[in-house]
DNA sequence: TTACATACCTTTCAGTTCTATGTATAGATT
DNA sequence: AATCTATACATAGAACTGAAAGGTATGTAA
């Protein structure tokens, strides 16, 4: 069946990216072992999830890219421009919220 | 506009009208309320959310009403049925996973 | 009779992720 | 030479699902 919306991922994507690229510029390739290895393997993004969110946040003007060739590859690097670091200071306090909103619900003792 | 897709939501709904019910049997007027209040404010679900969602969960198995009249009002009452733990402790286990991997990449220190 | 809170429900919209698929090159293996 | 694997980018289509808006109806209070 192919489950193609899991639960708790909507704008997981975009946080994540934004955070990784907030550090330093990176190339989509990288981005998907990256996301890997910094959810500590909890959460895995195929490159048909990376590189269109990498596209739609270039257009919005949160991000620029320029290309590089490094071993006869040509890569697209992506940085975090300063819009996009005000659209991930936002989502990062979005993300808090339902955090801490579904934490204090799940926290509440039920009897069973 | 209206954003009609806010991030981190998915998901969240089930996961929270199925670990209320699990206390108790509630009606869809007062699971409104109550995801309010045991959210702290922070999570705010309209009815044309929750109804549409308990009635697939009921459907899926998960929950079971019955009806009950007070005060000349008509109220329908859900309650989880067995099924519907065994869902509830599939989304939580899942929600906790993603929840580990976003604070696993955001704890990340980062220098700018 | 007006207004409001309660109580239920459906329709429509729109945004997003996911899988699957496709192209192309470099390097290693056979 | 041929094949395989990893790298690197990209798009299309499907499925899901939360939100807004609208609709019906009743009890209570002003």
């Amino acid at each position: 069946m192919a489950q193609s919306n899991p639960p708790f991922m909507s704008g997981v994507p975009e946080l994540l990216l934004l955070r990784l690229l907030a550090q330093r510029e990176m190339y989509g390739y990288e981005l998907v072992r990256s996301v890997r290895l910094v959810t500590g393997e909890a959460i895995s993004l195929g490159e048909g999830v990376i590189y269109p969110v990498l596209h739609g946040l270039e257009k919005g003007g949160a991000l620029k890219s320029r290309r590089k060739t490094v071993d006869g590859r040509t890569r697209v690097y992506y940085a975090v421009t300063r819009k996009g670091h005000t659209r991930l200071e936002k989502l990062q306090k979005e993300w808090e919220r339902i955090r801490g909103g579904v934490s204090a619900a799940l926290d509440t003792p039920h009897h069973g």
